[in-house]
DNA sequence: TTTATTCACGAAATCGTTTTAGTGAATTTT
DNA sequence: AAAATTCACTAAAACGATTTCGTGAATAAA
């Protein structure tokens, strides 16, 4: 079966390639009459521009990929929802990868975007991910990177958070009102932007309400799900336990309920539980999660909008901005 | 700054290009000696071979898309997971879509992707797929495509689904064991391979245990939340309403659950409700849910992995197979 | 010693599109 | 009437990698 390409078309109506290709970006060099027949064989024949013919001559595709550090989480699925909505939008193509949350991976993953395969990348970073050197590199080569949640401030460019602090500053202020006096704050990283923020949040509100802080109540977790556990139930099973938990990711909120399954405390009477989260069913839990909902289709959607449209200019640098989308804070049983 | 290709190196070291090229790919035309230096300047440059001009030449490439009817959803998320660590491991890129649950915009993706732009599909049917012309279309221009899941029984390819009429029949077995007398079972749209399954499986084994089959007890939602959320209201409003729901898919069941908040209605003791499902925090909600857990990373996997082996063997058409992977019932309070 | 074969490499075509630089003919301007 | 401009189109050169077909030199076989 002979391909349906420009040559074909071009043959079919005894005109040339450069003729076709023209006619079919309407150009203005091309008479009306030639145009519609052009366009009418395309429609008939079912043309498809091959993209990477396209991509290889115009030396840009429009794709671009999302690099995250996993999937089987919502707060990500709902980002994905919203790039993916404004990617189909402006027919633009997005591949995914996942970090896992090893910077190795991630290092290889931008490693492998540089032969300009992609336009831009959208990206949050990886719990590990202490230095930017590869990150730089791929910016160097003209490949923007608009970074969204996990950011990374060393770098110009654009990148959408959420107010981190004010949220964790609220939550703490909401436990500190329930009655809380020592509350342990759980991060998932020393390294991440937004954990920072979390972080901050939390100190200054116990300042602000005059409640000591407390080294032994930050507590940092990693990626590994069972050293996760232990951390908490030793925090858990310490005779003076804290009152109320902050987890700074709904994972570690998840593991925490478990843990109080296990060691029979009751939610929200020996402890109470607050997260940033954006699980869908937190309502239908027992009892059910109060949680900070972040933003996470709309931050999608955002980044999306903001790399797209820079690369639809033909920019390849991206100007410094911070943008910041609200979350809200959902008060439910469990505080 | 000069771009890192085969002419850059080439020029570099006084080579021709096509020495380059067939140094690289450790070709046995060259010299042990020129292959190290000419991999050597690679390494040291970061050399990335360009994506666009090696697809256009070879007349295929290394990505494949991916399309499902959303994301934001346990089960496809995981899917993704198994799918992209399979990517990963041999080096092929994944484009997603998402369809919406819309035919309109799955046959538009479908057509998209018409351009050779990817080597082959991953998909998913959207629930309302009741014909496959924009399938068969593409299968005709060579590009392969694996369901899974939501399969398409009609195209000769590989296949990959769960036990969904085993599953369907043991978790239904599962509710008369516990005394239920009047199962409502919920689908989710008349048109999708699996529904039609797991209904069967259903019906089944109400045969099996005598119980008469009422028509008004299989109810079928949409994809529209709200509506079904009335559907399922009414359903549990009626006097003589149900004793279990048995609900197709993860979504309805949540709806259930949130109708029983709303009627004052006790699971398990008055409504006893299973589905399937891959919702993580399953064992946290109240009452914990009793569900069919989908093997979804298996699943990706395995259909990644029919798909890129039938790929890298240069096959365009990939044999009739149909691989069934066992679901797991986990029992909870809920029933 | 002559002929074949292997070795190590290069020239050039090719993939399908985009884009620059024309080219005749028709039309308008001077 | 000559010159300039517009119109509608074409030829051909990119883009960067792959691959076929050579080609001289060195080595092996006759």
């Amino acid at each position: 079966m002979e391909p349906v390409n420009l040559k074909r078309l071009a043959k079919e109506l005894n005109l040339s390639i450069s003729t076709v290709s023209k006619a079919l970006r309407d150009s203005y060099e091309i008479g009306v009459e030639t145009k519609k027949k052009v366009q009418e064989l395309a429609q008939k024949l079912n043309y498809q521009p091959n993209p990477h013919a396209s991509s290889l001559r115009r030396q840009k595709s429009k794709t671009i990929a999302l690099v995250i550090p996993e999937i089987a989480n919502n707060y990500f699925s709902l980002v994905i929802n919203g790039i993916e909505s404004v990617a189909q939008e402006r027919d633009y193509h997005v591949l995914i990868y996942l970090t896992h949350e090893d910077l190795g991976r991630e290092v290889s993953i931008i490693k492998h975007l540089q032969g300009g395969r992609v336009a831009g990348v959208l990206m949050s970073l990886s719990m590990q991910t202490v230095n930017y050197g590869h990150l730089f590199d791929l910016a160097q080569q003209n490949t923007p990177i608009v970074f969204f949640d996990r950011i990374c401030h060393e770098m110009e460019t654009a990148k959408i958070i959420t107010d981190d602090f004010q949220s964790s500053f609220k939550a703490t202020e909401h436990l500190i009102q329930r009655g809380c006096k020592d509350i342990a704050f759980i991060g998932s990283s020393k390294h991440l932007s937004n954990e920072d923020k979390r972080m901050q949040g939390f100190i200054e509100a116990l300042q602000k309400h005059n409640i000591k802080i407390k080294k032994s109540r930050i507590v940092y977790c990693s990626e590994n799900n069972a050293s996760n556990h232990s951390t908490i139930k030793k925090l858990l099973m310490n005779s003076n336990r804290p009152d109320a938990i902050f987890a700074s990711i709904e994972k570690l909120a998840i593991t925490a309920y478990e843990v109080c399954g296990e060691l029979k405390i009751k939610i929200p009477q020996q402890l109470k539980i607050i997260c940033f989260s954006n699980i869908a069913t937190a309502h239908l839990m027992n009892p059910p999660l109060t949680c900070i909902r972040q933003p996470a289709f709309e931050m999608g959607r955002q980044a999306a909008e903001i790399l797209i449209k820079n690369l639809d200019k033909n920019r390849t640098f991206i100007p410094n901005e911070l943008i910041v989308v609200k979350s809200e804070l959902s008060i439910r049983s469990s505080t």
